[in-house]
DNA sequence: AACGTGGCATGCAACGTTGCAACCCGGCGG
DNA sequence: CCGCCGGGTTGCAACGTTGCATGCCACGTT
């Protein structure tokens, strides 16, 4: 079987020149004569020449590929990430591609040292089961960047929003338009990775800021991130009978989910509830009403990563690892200023 | 620099044995001593060998690479997609790879002819400004499958679900719930991609079967599928004063683009307006009231893509290009009947 | 006229893998 | 005893590209 595109010695053969001479005009390389330059350009284009990137791959060294290595690509969140990241990827010259983990720590490792066969030039990573330690033993492969909260400053490379301060903006938000028994719905006690610890913290400290007391029964864990376990946090709130007059959730996903039951429970939103979310996707947005939330910069997070991974790619060993925290703002809506 | 990881070169000289031999264990070749076997598996392990995939690719002419080109990953209907292929191609030992091509047609026509220079066995794709014509005219590349009606029966593979019996049996549920006056919004003449004109198809027939007039001015164009586009439909509907007791919209984020909308205007839904939409993302599940949808089989087309694919790829030609036709149902929740 | 110089072009080797053909060797039938 | 057979193992070559070193030529300088 003949390949199916020309490669550089067909180009040679016909312009009469040599392979190198041909790769030099199509690596740019100055020190081609104009005219030679002019000829071999020519035969490229009719012979429609496209490198060959497995070749360059194996003698390079670098396969042009990012992966994205996140729980599940069909979560609002991780799919806007994955769009910004792909165009920043394209602006680099790298091509993403997705690993989805289901949050499963064999998965995660299995991907982490060796995404198809150590194909890949840089992996950005959303560690659901691994710990630090984890993600630091494993052999010298392919660059890593994380992304949301690890506990692991200075030892990895990872792109966060401070959390803290969000967390507790929002909170502010949600006690200045008079509320004072404020639910959390999203704590992960089970994952290593620490975004919503670092939520709950914000949202305490704002309680104290303003003199609220700490209501534990108001700190209601969850499962997974989906709407569905917003809505299960939901139901449960009202079964149980807590009182509560807003509800802050960790995602806008576990924050849709709790509006739907809500509303479908007779509650008014947000004159007898206040819901707020986390991460600004789409859907909040346009539901009913509108979510507050706060917006991350999600392409500020891409670029951040990309950065990141091109630094660690370019010779020289490249600065320390470090937390990267990209902007972030509040975005108050329908849903808790009525 | 030497290479990140044992290469069989090295795990040969260690075992005592050919390059050749180690890699007819690594492939499972049964012509080896079980000693042997055993023996080269053990220094494999210690190693921690991994096959090389650029070479594997340069030599064996498959990258293990599949690409999805679809407009953009962020939107909920591709992202929810994009996981069940995620999902399929690991287990067909493939990779799934995203090129976004925000529907630009010079875009579509380049990733088409080589995505990443040859570096993909596979495509699947969902062509919005191509049409069938340039679909077909290209080198003799990777195998392309299709995502929607693309009006080229036996010409391409092509992926679809029976979009005139959705959109008639969603309609005339429509009229079964008493709806007379039913706006269609999604019409898409700009595009080369089918689709929307086969749900406007299905929607006539409905209304002509029931024996309803058939208005134009109920029949509204979109610019893109975003929720903003419903809206703005919406908006121009209550602006035009245009009496309509129902709304079917060609895609959910029409609808949640539609409904907020119809309910920030003070219409209750669906007492006042029935709203619709197509596609069954999750958002729809959890708007309010929760929307009713034509829910195509997603898991199906994923696997039908990649199946196509796998034909396409196995040795021989495999059967003419086809129209793969995949299951829907009806989905009715709170949006349509109350 | 001999020499250095710089612009341009080329050949060789190697990246890691696998298809192919050959090889060696013990056992068995003629 | 020789030749054949087939299991087990091996070397060679090639996939397409680029780094390196070298070659060649014309021109300007000594």
């Amino acid at each position: 079987m003949s390949s199916v595109t020309a490669n550089l010695r067909q180009v040679a053969e016909r312009a009469g020149v040599s392979v190198r001479t041909v790769s030099n005009v199509v690596s740019g390389f100055p020190l081609v004569a104009p005219q030679t330059r002019e000829r071999v350009q020519r035969v490229l284009d009719e012979m429609g020449y496209r490198p060959n990137a497995a070749a360059r791959h194996l003698r390079g060294g670098r396969s042009g590929l990012v992966a994205l290595v996140i729980p599940e690509i069909a979560s609002p969140y991780f799919g806007e990430l994955a769009g910004h990241l792909a165009d920043e990827a394209e602006k680099r010259g790298w091509t993403l591609l997705v690993q989805q983990t289901g949050g499963d720590a064999r998965r995660e490792r299995e991907l982490l040292d060796g995404v198809r066969g150590q194909a890949v030039d840089g992996l950005v990573m959303s560690p659901w089961a691994l710990c630090p330690t984890d993600l630091r033993r494993r052999p010298d492969a392919a660059p890593l960047v994380l992304l949301g909260e690890q506990d692991a400053d200075g030892l990895l490379d990872h792109v966060v929003i401070d959390n803290v301060a969000a967390a507790r903006e929002l909170t502010r938000h949600l006690i200045e338009t008079g509320r004072t028994r404020i639910a959390a719905i999203g704590l992960q006690p089970h994952l290593t990775n620490g975004t919503a610890a670092r939520r709950l913290t914000g949202y305490r400290q704002a309680l104290a800021e303003a003199g609220l007391p700490h209501d534990p029964a108001l700190e209601i864990p969850v499962a997974q991130l989906h709407r569905a376990d917003g809505a299960a946090a939901m139901r449960g709130l009202l079964a149980a009978g807590i009182d509560a007059d807003a509800v802050f959730c960790f995602s806008d996903q576990l924050a849709l989910g709790a509006l739907h039951v809500a509303t479908g429970h007779g509650l008014r939103v947000p004159a007898d509830l206040a819901v707020a979310g986390f991460d600004d996707v789409e859907d909040g947005r346009y539901a009913n009403p509108s979510l507050t939330t706060v917006s991350p910069d999600k392409p500020a997070i891409a670029r951040a990563a990309l950065d990141c991974l091109a630094e660690r790619l370019a010779p020289g060993t490249g600065p320390a690892p470090a937390r990267h925290i990209v902007a972030h703002h509040l975005e108050i809506r329908g849903s808790t200023a009525g």
